[in-house]
DNA sequence: CAATAAAAGGCGGTATACTGATGATTATTG
DNA sequence: CAATAATCATCAGTATACCGCCTTTTATTG
C-alpha cells in the first residue's frame, strides 16, 4: 500500500494520520490469525445490530424495542407472570425484566400487582391497550425478521436457523439470562 | 392444561399464578404464526449473550469486554486512528467508541492526542502495557470464539460463517454503526 | 476572502444487559 | 416453633449502543 502523500488532499487524510506509527509487526502476527472477521462472536454482535436497525426502520411510530415486543409477546400468552418466570422464557436478566416492564406499564402497556398467595412476587399482565399494540404491531416486527433473511434461499435460511438453535441449545446453560426450559423443541 | 390446584406445593405456585387469567384466543393466534424461537433476531440476540458469557469465562481476570478487544485489536493494526474511523471499523456507534475509548485510557492502555495536522481529530494508539494485554489475552479470546462453535461439525461451522457474513454484507447500510468498506472479501 | 457547508468530537438522554448487595417474604429444618 | 435457608424483587453500579443537538475546526463556494 504506498502512500500518496497529501496530493489527494482531503480524502487521504483521515488514512494519512492512520499511517503516522508503523504497527507492531508481532502484534499484527497475531491479529492475523483471526481477524475480526473471523470471529463469530464479532459477527453475530454486528448481525444483532443490523436487526436492530431492521425492526426500529419497519416499526418506526410504535416506539417499541425488540425486547420490549418480546415481553410484550410472552405476556400474550402468559398473563400474571411473575419476573424471574418472564426472565427465564424471554433469555434476559431478571433485572432488566423489572427495568423493561417499568417502562412498560408507564406507557399504560402492562399492568403490575402484588401477588396475593406469595406476596413476594409481582405479577405482569398486557392492558387492553398492550393487546392491541401486539396486534397492531405484529405484521411489522414480522417483515423485520423477514428482511433479516431476505438475501438467503429456502435452504440456506433454513439450515441458519437450525444451527442457531443448535448453538443455543448447546450453551443454554451460559449467563443469569439461561431459558428455563428449551423452548426450540415444539 | 389442567391445573392440580395447590396440592403439588411449591412448585407449582408460579405455574398456577402464571395461569390466572386465560390468555386472549386471538393474540395467542397471531402470536404462534411467528413464535420468539422462530424470529431470527430473538434467535441472534440469545447467541449474542452467549457469546458474552463464554467470553467473560475464558477472559476472566483481563477485566476487558469484547467490544474493548475488538477495538484493541484494530488499534493493533492501525495506530494513531481518529474515532469516526474506528467506529467504522468496529461497526459501532462514534459516540460509543468515545465512550470505550475513555475507559480504556483510564486504566492506561490507549493514549490519545489530538491531530496537529487537524485539529478536529483525536488520535488514538495503543500504550506499551496495551499491546502487552493484546498479545497476553489473544489466547483466551481464541477459545471463547472456538467454544461458542464447538458443537457445530466443520461443513457447518463454514456454512454457519459463510452465512453470517453474506447476511452482513446484505445489510450493512443499516444504521450509523455501519462499516465504512466490507472487510469481509479477503 | 467572507459566508456557508461539512466534518469531528462532546454532551445529554434513553434503552438494554449484567453483577453484587440488600430487604421482605416464604420454606425448611433442627 | 424458632432459627436458618431459599426465593423474589429492588437498588446501585458498570458497560454497551444509539440518537439528536451543539461547538470547534476545516473545506467549499460565491
Amino acid at each position: 500500500m504506498a502512500k500518496s502523500a497529501k496530493t489527494e488532499g482531503t480524502q487521504n487524510k483521515r488514512a494519512a494520520a492512520a499511517a503516522l506509527r508503523e504497527p507492531n509487526p508481532e502484534l499484527q502476527q497475531l491479529i492475523e490469525r483471526l481477524p475480526l472477521w473471523k470471529r463469530p462472536g464479532y459477527l453475530i454482535r454486528r448481525l444483532h445490530q443490523v436487526h436492530y436497525a431492521l425492526f426500529f426502520e419497519e416499526c418506526e411510530g410504535f416506539g417499541i424495542t425488540p425486547v420490549q415486543y418480546g415481553l410484550l409477546t410472552i405476556l400474550s400468552g402468559n398473563p400474571d407472570s411473575d419476573q424471574i418466570s418472564l426472565a427465564q422464557a424471554l433469555g434476559i436478566d431478571r433485572t432488566n425484566v423489572a427495568d423493561v416492564l417499568t417502562r412498560l406499564a408507564q406507557r399504560g402497556l402492562v399492568e403490575r400487582t402484588r401477588s396475593i398467595e406469595d406476596k413476594r412476587m409481582v405479577l405482569a399482565r398486557l392492558s387492553p391497550e398492550g393487546e392491541k399494540l401486539v396486534a397492531a404491531m405484529h405484521p411489522a416486527m414480522s417483515r423485520a425478521q423477514e428482511r433479516l433473511l431476505d438475501t438467503l434461499g429456502e435452504r440456506e435460511r433454513a439450515a441458519f436457523l437450525a444451527t442457531l438453535i443448535k448453538l443455543l441449545e448447546a450453551n443454554n446453560k451460559y449467563g443469569r439470562a439461561a431459558l428455563a426450559t428449551s423452548k426450540f423443541g415444539d
